[in-house]
DNA sequence: CTGAAAGCGCTAACAT
DNA sequence: ATGTTAGCGCTTTCAG
């Protein structure tokens, strides 16, 4: 069996209560008594019951981050940086535990026992019904990535002014016949995303092509087909914002497979700044999303939550940035 | 106050303990009371507390899951085929916590008590402390990627013979003059590679030119400077092995960045089949490493382990195969 | 400054 | 088939 407190008691001639406020630093203990209780403690290997520590704090010292799901779309690099970040911030009170939200049949698990507080990097709608839930239980929450609606602490990036600053730096470029490779269907980003572009169209009376607007799902392989579609057509594009690094990446490999170099012939512009982007060829330019500080911000914003558990409705956008390299062709 | 077992039981009109057994799907309650009871649960909104089931059971329902670090030097993709492989498998009946080994200063928290099992994607000796000591404390534990000596379970992917296949693979090309860029410093993959490399030589009957053994680190970074470096020698190789994909898409810029071309002037091979590798320019020739499949096995055995707890010290080897694109010429 | 005792929510003998 | 009771390891009044 393994060492608890009453074990260190014994062997130290105290009450286990004793043990216990030594241990936790508790003042009203002689300095002396630490020292020793801590030493016996480490001779005999003590490490703590978590469980039963949390079920008389009733806290039990987790917090979940879930993500829409953990099978395809979600962005490889983009569910790296937010554990990361997540777990860096939290790092030595918590535990992070990782979870995908389709992977609950039901959600009786999710309680304020059994989690201090919850991160939710939300890439869907379909998310609404779990964060209701959380809501609802009174868990401290945070939503990273896609607004809701409820008054829940909101950490956003600003996809939708990110697209329109993209399109923009296309037009500045001197492009005005502009092609769109859109995401996952019911994924809110692709919408944003998509009213970015059509918002600097407007704001720069530029027509929308019919046409130049094609359905991917995030995936390199179907910004590949996308970017074949596009390529099909009679009048192509001379510029086409993908929205993310990753079709970016395959709208690339078609077009050089089409035979058409980049920019000479046709520019492309990518949305993440994922690690690989600077090292395609040619090098993407494309927009830099803050996923790490989007990630630390909820952390941080999800601690302040726990400790002083005032339900707020606040929302924290972050900007993004355009990284230029070298897929894009000055008009 | 959130409702247990006892508030079931008042509103049953039952003792706490019917309730108790009527959740856990007691054989020893009449059908009749136990759907009453559920019903009553349903409608009260109550959710287990898992501590104290944890406390009484002496089982945490936590699965960790360790990486050497959470910050640089694991590979993107491999994190996440790692972290969704095993929360495939484990799924609805432990908690999976991810942590960077290196977040832990001291290992007191490191017990049975709070794990019932652990996976260790183990990239670096300096794990072996940690390894240690999960191995002392006796947790069901199964070590991923990289071989240990200690009896534990091993699920080891063959890199040593990945990479005599792989080097195999382009002197059947006709290539003699080969070069390495490899891994991190002390990563005992870096180690096994190199072997592999220099075993296919040694086979083969080929001479190790000198300095075309180059360091990288495994970021694209690392990749780009380590081809820099061998372009800069007299003798070329013709073609080059990189340790890993990520440094193999440094080293395709690096290449096109001094005006050559690939495979024409110089053949590439990558390690690993990362998910961008078939869409670089060109797709890159490479090695599959069945990252995922190791996950899954190393969770099952784990779960196997925590089931019928005896100590072992099985290894179990994946095979790599190679995928071929276009990054490689025939001589 | 320390000890005694209660209790967190749950499960599992042991009764009945 | 259900109730009674003890106890998992810990923290925290309340006494002294």
């Amino acid at each position: 069996m393994s060492v608890t407190i009453k074990d260190i008691a014994k062997v130290a001639g105290v009450a286990h209560s004793t043990v216990s406020r030594a241990l936790n630093d508790s003042k009203s203990i002689s300095d002396e008594t630490k020292v020793r209780i801590r030493d016996i403690a480490m001779e005999l290997g003590y490490s703590p019951n978590v469980s039963a520590r949390s079920l008389v704090l009733d806290r039990s010292y987790n917090i979940g981050l879930f993500f829409t799901t953990m099978d395809k779309g979600t962005a490889v690099s983009f569910f790296y940086d937010v554990v990361r970040s997540v777990n860096k911030v939290i790092r030595d009170e918590y535990n992070l535990m990782v979870r995908g939200i389709d992977d609950y049949r039901h959600f009786h698990l999710i309680s304020k026992k059994n989690f201090d507080g919850i991160v939710i990097m939300s890439q869907s709608k379909s998310d609404d019904a779990f964060i209701t839930t959380v809501h609802e239980r009174q868990i401290p929450m945070v939503v990273l990535n896609r607004e809701v609606e409820m008054p829940v602490c909101n950490i956003l990036i600003n996809d939708r002014t990110g697209v329109f600053h993209a399109t923009e730096y296309l037009i500045q470029n001197g492009h005005r016949k502009i092609g769109i490779i859109e995401g996952k269907e019911d994924f809110r980003s692709t919408q944003l995303r998509k009213q970015g572009y059509v918002d600097a169209h407007h704001h720069y009376d530029l027509p929308l092509y019919d046409g130049f607007a094609v359905r991917g799902d995030y995936s390199t392989e179907s910004g590949y087909e996308a970017m074949m579609g596009l390529l099909e057509r009679d009048v192509l594009p001379t510029a086409v914002f993908c929205s993310n690094d990753e079709m970016a990446m395959g709208a690339i490999n078609a077009v050089s497979r089409k035979g058409l170099r980049i920019p000479e012939d046709i520019s492309i512009m990518g949305y993440d700044d994922s690690m690989f982007a600077g090292y395609l060829t040619p090098r993407l330019t494309t927009v830099k999303r803050p996923v790490d500080e989007m990630g630390k911000k909820g952390a941080a914003k999800l601690l302040d939550l726990i400790n002083d558990n005032r339900a707020s409705g606040e929302r924290y956008y972050m900007n993004v940035q355009i990284v230029e390299r070298d897929s894009i062709r000055k008009l």
